[in-house]
DNA sequence: TTCGTATATCACCAATCGGTGACATATTTC
DNA sequence: GAAATATGTCACCGATTGGTGATATACGAA
């Protein structure tokens, strides 16, 4: 007897998995531009009629992905693994440090890099979970282990401004090799970025 | 006797013109994503065709567009004024009024901060130029005023890192009003900026 | 097994995209 | 003047976009 062979199991929360994961690889892979309702449905192997029954559009899928991820480093990952050490190492080198542990973090994620770029250009409700999540984490963090009573210098203006131009650079490393004769793609080159960052701390902590 | 009146003189210059600032305008007003034959034609008040004739395409005409630009401060403009002054004023001072007017020459130029944005995602003619004139000039700019013998610190990746951060800031300004607990949108958020800027500048030198 | 419902497929829509050929009219050249 | 050419208009193309209604089929409950 011949059975028509059944290819897909319908099932609704695989399928709207496999839609919530198909944007995340499409957001590696071609960046946001490349997030669309054909691209999406094409590469979850899903019918895009699907996405609005499920998720009510494009925008709602978007959404359930940036509810889904872990886009941005923890306060465990930027502290480099241990919380109590890295509160009771000296201060200038705990910057050093986080500064060393931010850069790698966004390094090793891409998709966090396209959605960093995505803000750039535009808002939605994926840029904004992104934005929440990092200002609630990057103040939550900077509360815990940055708050400085000296008066003389504002660390937070510091270590945001350190924090913008490492995102700056990191997105521009997507695209160009140099950044002011600095090479932003080597190794060699980010040494060069962290040297400077520590010179940064080391000058603005003797004025404390 | 009635004669038809004549609407639009024919000028292969003319037209040129108009389509070349169509890609400005839009540019400003909607960004990289609003620049398409299409929308250019409408907003120059041509047809899309002669993009073509004239230009060889879209990429041809941003091409010519980014020909005619000043999209990027001068020398002159980043020194404030006066070449001489500014090469006379002390290391420190100089490196403060730099940064001020590097801030204010990107703040008041929305066409450069679109290309800027343009930047992040992907690279054309236009995006290439602009990298080329500021790489250009802002190796120039610091060959001449910022050389530091001393070898104690990396004068080049300080400044870098803090023209990168002020780039980043004026993009996300942009979108968002809070980057790190700080107003990026109003007067005094940028002089807490400013300041913090200030800071690093007179900690690093006191390490030279 | 039967039947209702959840799930998925498919065909199609209007709008917009980049791009082009045929034609009309103004301008220049002879 | 007429002819040649430069310039501009218009209608249309195929591909792709976001979005939807009708229909087929698998699944769970009876």
């Amino acid at each position: 007897m011949i059975q028509k062979r059944q290819l897909k199991v319908r099932d609704r929360q695989i399928t709207s998995r496999r839609l919530i994961s198909a944007v995340g690889s499409i957001l590696a892979k071609k960046g946001f531009k490349g997030v669309g309702v054909n691209a999406v449905a094409r590469e979850a192997g899903v019918d895009k009629v699907l996405i609005y029954r499920y998720f009510n559009g494009l925008e709602g899928l978007v959404t359930a992905f940036g509810k889904e991820g872990d886009f941005w480093p923890s306060s465990l990952e930027l502290a480099g693994g241990d919380l109590y050490k890295f509160s009771q190492t000296p201060l200038e080198e705990r910057l050093s440090v986080f500064a060393a542990n931010f850069i790698r973090s966004l390094q090793k994620r891409p998709m966090t890099q396209a959605i960093m770029a995505w803000e750039i250009i535009e808002t939605n409700e994926l840029t904004d979970e992104l934005e929440r999540v990092r200002e609630e984490s990057i103040m939550e963090f900077f509360q815990m282990f940055f708050i400085n009573d000296k008066t003389k210098i504002d660390l937070q203006a510091i270590i945001m401004l350190m924090g913008a131009a490492v995102s700056y650079l990191i997105l521009r490393s997507r695209n160009i090799e140099l950044y002011g004769g600095i090479d932003i793609r080597s190794e060699q080159g980010w040494n060069r970025l962290q040297e400077g960052i520590d010179q940064i701390v080391k000058g603005v902590l003797k004025s404390v």
